[in-house]
DNA sequence: GTTGACGTTTACGTTAACGTAAACGTCAAT
DNA sequence: ATTGACGTTTACGTTAACGTAAACGTCAAC
């Protein structure tokens, strides 16, 4: 279970903390969004690695696909080059930051509606109560 | 192009207004999203089916499935009869409003993520105006 | 009367994100 | 030495959400 080194993680460790399956981190792992180290054959975890699937699970709640994920991340990093790169990288980033406020006012008007129909609700409740 | 009952739309002004493809609109009435009336062959949409149509959009935009859309919709209509039934509707009316909180927080820790992407790309290009 | 623009149905194709199973290696415990 | 828990690779299967194309009808315009 706990190793000697304590922060490394097994592949079965990470997929009971977040609730998916080992065959979903090696996909991803497949898809380049991870790259742990080995131990002969068996996979071997980083915090780093860590950060990054909680990073990739947190775009899946909000309907990202892998791809966009992976581009989030990377966003993190400097190591990109030259200046016209980085520029073009801070437009990637503004306009991932559009998209999240548009989110945000769609979940806004999502829950306007379900506390509507919340009212709706009990109030069809008080009519049974009749 | 409009018509004569001027609060109706054709698929192919549906379309172009949300930026979709007619195929997209048929595809959700397949799946039982909408269901436009019918003049001869030809689908006649009302406000309200327009209405239905913007709301699975922006589930869209929130990662959300078809069918969760459809739940969505569905808690806004009060016909659902017994008080089992009502009950059950709250639970899962506040079961979506976790999951948009969720969501929620996701955002704000994204943005705030970007915000120190954009600050180190800063940093990176002020690197190279020396 | 044929050419477009628009509509229809039917049906096969495609991509993403895994699920599922087979077939195998490893190592500690019985 | 075999069972069980864990790991591995390889590969085919599945579902959602459309795309794409074929083949056809309709109706106004030239």
């Amino acid at each position: 279970m706990s190793n000697t080194t304590v922060d490394s993680y097994s592949i079965s460790e990470l997929a009971q903390e977040f609730g998916i399956t080992t065959r979903t981190i090696r996909f991803y792992e497949d898809k380049g969004l991870l790259t742990p180290q080995r131990r002969g054959q068996t996979r071997v975890y980083t915090p780093e690695d860590r950060v990054r699937l909680k990073l990739i699970l947190r775009g899946k709640r909000l309907g990202f696909s892998l791809d966009e994920s992976r581009e989030i991340i990377d966003m993190y990093d400097p190591a990109h080059g030259n200046v016209d790169q980085l520029k073009r990288l801070l437009d990637r980033i503004d306009a991932k930051r559009q998209q999240l406020r548009q989110q945000q006012r769609d979940i806004e008007k999502m829950l306007a509606q379900l506390d509507d129909a919340t009212a709706r609700t009990e109030a069809a409740l008080k009519e049974h109560s009749n």
